[in-house]
DNA sequence: GATCCGTGGCC
DNA sequence: TGGCCAAGGAT
């Protein structure tokens, strides 16, 4: 595909477009659980910078409706950042089971840590807030205006779309990244930068959409490059992406008589990082190490319970999945989870379907139907 | 700069 | 149905 002819039309930046922006999102944000609305903000009202650091970091790669519970359940378990900094790893890390990209959570730890120990207020500049861990260029533009009201120029991949469709710009991403800050550092108004962040990121979100955007309803199409062109959908352009290599791999879950799985901690680090899962072997290959019931953690009657997938980033998984009962105690390094199940446990996506494999229904729910339905692989050779 | 890091919804 | 993508960061 070739990109389509520049069109002349009116510069978007001679036109008002932080102006036109704020006055569509005066009339059609979003309202989310960690927003302060534009109208209280009139009234004075000031967003709770926890609040916005705490939000933020969720979002970071993650749709805004699964952030949504995940929000309000830490907000309700730790209302402060001084409250969170006290909490323990584990408990967080079990707060966060479920939302992905888990040093996420290690480093939100760390965060509220470092800005406890300096009273609990968060620095209000983008360049300190930078230095703070898990928070980077994006994140830290984002508190700065956001919260302290600075004009930080904010660019995620909203932004980026917007953008790139606004100045027909063909670069491919991430290469046109700092052609897109740019004029995002040109556009942002001395005026509410916070609300012109959240009010672009809106407009890509429910306008500016990567596949059919609503063109007709787009407050800046009169000067928009790409609609004028008539492909907005073209932009942005992207790199191809590597194809994910398949991994296998067998885990195992051994049941008590009260309910209780076997589980064991991962490394801190890497994939999974600090969670829990049940024994498995390895899978860092596509086919790795020890196979089958020769990799269990115990002898025992282990008998096959189905196959479970789920794709990484950048690895897809395949995991066998085998069950036994047994009374025993735990072998070094495992744990015997909650009596009565698993509830609660800190564990990863992919471990909930090993265990709703072996023990259907032992995820009560936590894990949706939907997934275990799409991602439960039956027909095993 | 390239690679590693999850998950769920969408068409 | 599977590829695409989402308010990215760390190394």
């Amino acid at each position: 595909m070739t990109p389509p002819m520049p069109v002349r039309n009116p510069a978007p930046q001679d036109a008002d477009v932080a102006g036109r922006l704020l006055a569509w999102y005066d009339a059609h944000h979003r309202d989310l659980p960690w927003r302060v609305p534009p109208h209280e903000l009139a009234r004075g009202m000031r967003p709770d910078p926890y609040r916005v650091w705490l939000s933020e970091v969720m979002l970071q790669q993650t749709t805004v409706e699964a952030v949504k519970s995940y929000f309000r359940s830490f907000v309700r378990k730790w209302p402060t950042v001084t409250a969170l900094a006290s909490a323990s790893s584990d408990d967080i890390m079990k707060a966060w089971a479920g939302l992905g990209y888990y040093s996420r959570a290690r480093n939100l730890k760390a965060c509220a840590d470092q800005v406890a120990v300096k009273g609990g207020t968060f620095p209000d500049t983008e360049e300190s807030l930078r230095a703070l861990p898990g928070i980077g260029a994006y994140t830290a533009a984002a508190i700065a205006a956001i919260a302290f009201d600075r004009p930080a120029a904010v660019v995620d991949g909203n932004v980026e779309r917007v953008v790139t469709r606004l100045f027909s710009i063909a670069t491919p991403l991430p290469q046109a990244k700092m052609e897109v800050r740019a004029i995002v550092e040109g556009l942002v108004p001395d005026k509410r930068p916070g609300d012109f962040a959240q009010a672009t990121m809106d407009l890509g979100a429910t306008i500016c959409t990567p596949r059919r955007p609503r063109c007709m309803l787009c407050p800046l199409r009169e000067n928009c490059s790409a609609q004028a062109n008539g492909d907005p959908e073209f932009y942005p352009v992207r790199l191809a992406k590597p194809e994910k290599p398949l991994r296998r791999g067998a885990a195992f879950v051994a049941v008590r008589s009260d309910g209780a799985v076997l589980l064991r901690k991962r490394p801190e680090k890497g994939l999974l990082g600090g969670m829990s899962e049940v024994p498995t072997t390895g899978w860092t290959a596509r086919v790795d190490g020890a196979t089958g019931v020769s990799a269990a953690p115990f002898a025992a009657d282990w008998r096959r319970a189905g196959t479970i997938g789920q794709v990484f980033t950048h690895f897809s998984l395949e995991l066998e999945v085998f069950r036994t009962e047994t009374n025993a105690p735990a072998p070094a390094g495992h744990f015997w989870s909650g009596a009565g199940g698993i509830l609660g446990e800190a564990l990863p996506t992919i471990m909930k379907k090993a265990i709703e494999a072996a023990i259907p229904g032992a995820t009560n729910g936590k894990l949706g139907d939907t997934a275990t339905a799409n991602h439960l692989i039956t027909t095993i050779p």
